[in-house]
DNA sequence: ATCTGTCCCTGGACGC
DNA sequence: TGCGTCCAGGGACAGA
């Protein structure tokens, strides 16, 4: 299975390839199957609005992609952590037994038992579909200036963040560095794994308390985490997996872990052994030489 | 206000 | 071979 692990760069490289097969075209119908919490907005109200509307726009904010529409609502989509968005074409069936929820005459229309979302347009073209094996992932409608409490607490998207706004944050924080980062309400987009790989270029030990970082510490690991982002998407991001996407090119960064998944090996800066630990019930990477601060 | 633990969900790895 | 158990992860939520 693909395994994209959509953190900030991920994501960024999803939009950047989705855009141009989304925006402009006009929505003939929405394909739905299954429901839960995969779902935010219920599955009808998505198959009933959407027909007719066009996404003007693609953005990002962390992890969420946010398509802007014509009557000024927004379809925000989050790929969980097994979400995949890609485009296929219309008559392509899959294997499996998912079921569509579709208009009688199109019946059936049989996709794999993971694919929940499916957006065709009136031009006839590659339709986007929304497939997630874990169903972490989220899809919700809001309304033009309809609000929505998991947008609104996001903090600074981390590709444009300072120092001075993390340092802001962590003042007076008694958890560790590595859970402070994961809070998506302070910088948005960082994940599990470039957390782990931002402290360790820092040299920070991931269980250092926050309210503790200085200043320049703050400055640094801004500096390093957008670097190590911006490599990320210039490398197509990061893919777990040894399966090969027949949809897209899987990205190439894992090469450049040094520390994430790579418990028991060897650093490559010092060659002592990379240890795992878990905080804050997530998994935890880093090199007990390198990362002293 | 902040922090911790639990839950959601599935496929893959592992042990017997 | 096949079954059971554990684990990974982002984020919502409840409770401390």
């Amino acid at each position: 299975m693909d395994r994209r692990l959509p953190e900030l760069p991920e994501v960024e490289v999803t939009r950047r390839q989705l855009r141009a097969a989304l925006c402009g075209r006009r929505i003939r119908a929405v394909h739905t199957a299954g429901a839960g919490q995969f779902f935010v907005t219920r599955p009808r109200t998505l198959r009933q609005k959407l027909p007719d509307r066009t996404v003007l726009r693609l953005r990002r904010h962390g992890k969420y992609l946010i398509g802007e529409l014509d009557d000024g609502s927004r379809l925000v989509l989050h790929l969980g952590m097994t979400g995949q968005l890609f485009t296929a074409d219309p008559g392509v069936r899959y294997r499996g037994r998912g079921e569509l929820q579709v208009a009688p005459e199109q019946r059936p229309r049989p996709l794999d038992v993971h694919t929940h979302l499916c957006i065709e347009f009136r031009d006839g073209g590659p339709e986007v579909r929304f497939r997630d094996v874990r169903k972490f992932g989220r899809v919700l409608l809001l309304d033009a200036g309809q609000t929505d409490a998991r947008l609104d607490k996001l903090g600074v998207d981390a590709l444009s963040a300072r120092g001075k706004q993390l340092f802001a944050a962590s003042r007076k924080r008694r958890t560790a560095v590595k859970t402070l980062l994961l809070n998506q309400s302070v910088l948005a987009g960082i994940g599990n794994i470039y957390a782990d790989e931002a402290l360790h270029q820092c040299g920070i030990r991931p269980t250092r308390a926050a309210g503790r970082l200085s200043r320049a510490d703050c400055e640094q690991l801004v500096e390093i985490i957008r670097a190590v982002m911006r490599d990320s998407i210039r490398l197509g991001g990061t893919t777990v997996s040894d399966f090969i996407n027949p949809e897209g090119r899987d990205g190439s960064f894992q090469r450049c872990l040094q520390v994430y998944a790579r418990e028991g090996e060897p650093c490559w800066t010092c060659g002592a052994e990379i240890r795992r630990i878990v905080l804050g019930q997530r998994s935890t990477h880093f090199c007990p030489h390198c990362q002293r601060r």
